[in-house]
DNA sequence: GAAGAATTGGACCGGCAGGTCCACTTCTCC
DNA sequence: GGAGAAGTGGACCTGCCGGTCCAATTCTTC
């Protein structure tokens, strides 16, 4: 129901959709451009993706919520230590500074993600994946006693993940870091210094 | 060259795509809905707004802009107390939770605010006087040494705008102020215990 | 190697939405 | 009160884009 051959063009549809939608908009990108990019024609388009454009979108989402999450690995898994979170801000403020506009996870939350529910839905999840990473690396300083026990460890992931996606966009706005940097530094700087446990 | 009539048309045509763009989103909104929503037609639209859908789609950024500071009045331009800001941290949940997905801001920034370099420094323009008058609060409640000297007034503000940005951006996918509330709490309570002047 | 399924190419359709035009009405101001 | 500008209504045009159709080709499997 789907050769190996078929696996591939429908993966080059969704690559070319993202990059598209990526560099141009969603509001800006035409099937025909799709086609253009990935060698194929909207006969392949429906073939891969019946419902037309909403299911394509959504197949898009999902891709783009992925990357989002594989762009901070390895860092974002293992928040052991001060000098990971910083090697892991580093990671982020790097990424989308060089990414600039072109951004998966702005793309996806403030374009693609509230087109409907189901791709909502992804973004949802993404949302709680990445909280659930950051969170379980907030516990894990704070059982080694490098975050006081005043930091709630998943409302601080809430705070944080609101930062960073606040920064993204602003980003996307300006075309400035600034913002994004100012959050993460003045946020971490917080988990350092919040009731600090007493050594 | 423009009567009172016809200043009073316009502003309704602006009104009325603001309202339409805010329920249903820029690429759902059609010049035909601004007619039918203001009461006018498209030969209106197109006498007061010569350049089109771009040129209104600007009109309605910066009505927006002015929107998002007047919500926060008069709270934001008094931040002189502890109080003060928690009273400001109050407007702004309950007024991004009861907007929800219908939001100037989060409309402005991720779907108006992007489409053209004019609209772009509108929402820069935004930004930047947010910014001022929130820096402006922190610097006065660190001259009364309730603020510590470690917080940069500048940084401190700019960060508290993206936590903001990001909380309605969630807020908009996923339709709970959870993350908004996180990302503020955590931040003003940084402000109050970083590096407190000694009393 | 042939049947049947998966894949591909491209011509075609139809509606929608932005934009144009022009005739008509209502203001403003001398 | 009349000339000319500002304002209004709505029919019409046109290009674009999502979506359809079908015939041709290639793959899989026995």
């Amino acid at each position: 129901m789907l050769t190996k051959k078929g696996a591939a063009t429908r993966r080059r549809i969704v690559d070319a959709a993202a990059t598209e939608i990526r560099e141009r908009g969603v509001a800006n990108v035409t099937l025909e451009d799709v086609g253009r990019r990935s060698g194929t024609g909207k006969s392949q388009l429906f073939h891969y993706f019946p419902e037309g454009k909403e299911e394509l979108l959504l197949a898009v989402a999902r891709r783009e919520a992925e990357r989002v999450i594989e762009d901070q690995q390895p860092q974002l898994g293992s928040l052991t230590s001060w000098a990971a979170w910083g090697r892991w801000r580093d990671v982020v403020v790097e990424r989308y500074r060089r990414q600039g506009v072109h951004c998966p996870l702005g793309v996806l939350i403030t374009e693609i993600g509230r087109h409907t529910p189901a791709a909502q839905a992804v973004t949802r999840q993404l949302l709680d994946q990445w909280q659930a990473q950051l969170r379980l690396g907030i516990e894990q300083m704070r059982e080694s006693g490098r975050i006081g026990p005043a930091i709630d460890p998943d409302r601080a992931a809430a705070a944080l993940i609101a930062a960073i996606q606040g920064g993204v966009t602003i980003l996307m706005s300006t075309n400035s870091a600034e913002h994004l940097e100012a959050a993460l530094d003045l946020f971490l700087d917080h988990l350092r210094t919040a009731a600090p446990a007493p050594s």
